[in-house]
DNA sequence: ATAAATTTATCGAAAAACAATAAATTTATA
DNA sequence: TATAAATTTATTGTTTTTCGATAAATTTAT
């Protein structure tokens, strides 16, 4: 499962949704979507928007996690 | 900038091409096309499909790199 | 040279981003 | 608690892009 974590970075910037839109160049709605993990896919383009905005890696807002069974 | 970099794990993991594909399950020209950087986009569940395929982290395999410029 | 692996190119269909907008909901604050 | 601000959710339409299927071209290995 890969999960998308804007808050800690947000949180880190002090910035805001409505900033980070902003920033990024997409809506307000759809950055929410993201955000609360409701997109199925992100272009390049937005991705690198969003860590140019947040000024951080990629690993710092999305992450793998494996889902637990077989092979724990 | 957004970079995708499949070969190191592949060759960590001793993979072709051709068995990632048949793991992730999208064909081979496709995942082509993402290992070459010609993709725009991605969607989740083929992110997960390949970190899963190659037991991996995001950041193995993808990387934001700020483009040189303004404040280095 | 031959085979295997990979890349590139088409075409079409399905999926999904994203904009624009508005309404609902949550959270903050005076 | 009333009000405002921020965020989430919903809807509709457009555009972009994935991805499958397929084949050809190219590169790499044997």
């Amino acid at each position: 499962m890969i999960i998308i974590n804007l808050d800690v970075m947000m949180a880190k910037r002090k910035m805001s949704l409505n900033q980070l839109s902003e920033k990024v160049g997409i809506t307000l709605a759809n950055l929410s979507i993201l955000k609360n993990n409701k997109a199925k896919a992100i272009r390049f383009s937005t991705l690198d928007a969003i860590c140019k905005a947040l000024d951080c890696r990629v690993e710092d807002i999305v992450e793998y996690v494996p889902d637990e069974k077989e092979g724990i």
